[in-house]
DNA sequence: CCGTATCCTTTCTGATACTG
DNA sequence: CAGTATCAGAAAGGATACGG
């Protein structure tokens, strides 16, 4: 692979699971589906603006799936896909060298 | 761990290697020490201004490691630091997840 | 309960010009 | 060569109020 290749899917990658809340939002959801109340209460300073446009965003790139309840009240489930749970093995080695490494350490 | 510890690590490495730049910076440097004219023929659609930039937050985090030549014309050199070793396989990961799931596949 | 809509502030980014 | 300074536009993020 050239370098153009690896610098492109490197991008890419940081595309789909960095900013702000994405790894945070996906990591909540490694051991199983939860409601949007459930994923709110285990990251608690995003607001529900920001959940929500983190979920839709993580949908568009196939790594949520959104699975609605026709209820009263309304019910909506989130859990992985596929893609989104490869994923996860490598957000537990960034937290494994996020922890090796305090910040701001040389 | 906990959640809480968890999530707060992978937020940690994120915030490090995040954002549009750095871990294109960060893999331009995965083969030995490069000068900052250098670094930029590699990465051709940064500019000077963001270049600047980007490789001042990695040295403060302790990435990369920066080198000032004494001499005229001015020579800076840019490498690696063992922190900043240690996160390649992580990105040569991410590379291999990049290319195996393309962007806005299912 | 699970969102949208609106507004506002902060941060990020690029273009350009300039310098030791 | 390796930056810095300045400016303006874009994007991201937060607070709050409202709705099916």
């Amino acid at each position: 692979m050239n370098d153009d290749d690896y610098i492109c899917s490197v991008e890419a990658a940081i595309n789909e699971i960095g900013g702000k809340w994405k790894s945070l939002v996906l990591c909540a959801l490694k051991d199983g589906k939860l409601r949007f109340s459930e994923i709110n209460r285990k990251i608690p300073r995003i607001t529900q603006r920001m959940l929500t446009k983190t979920l839709r965003e993580l949908e568009t790139n196939g790594l949520v799936n959104r699975l609605v309840y026709p209820e009263v009240p309304p019910r909506v489930e989130y859990c992985l896909t596929e893609k989104g749970k490869s994923v996860i093995p490598i957000l537990d080695e960034l937290c494994e060298w996020g922890k090796r490494y305090g910040t701001h350490e040389k």
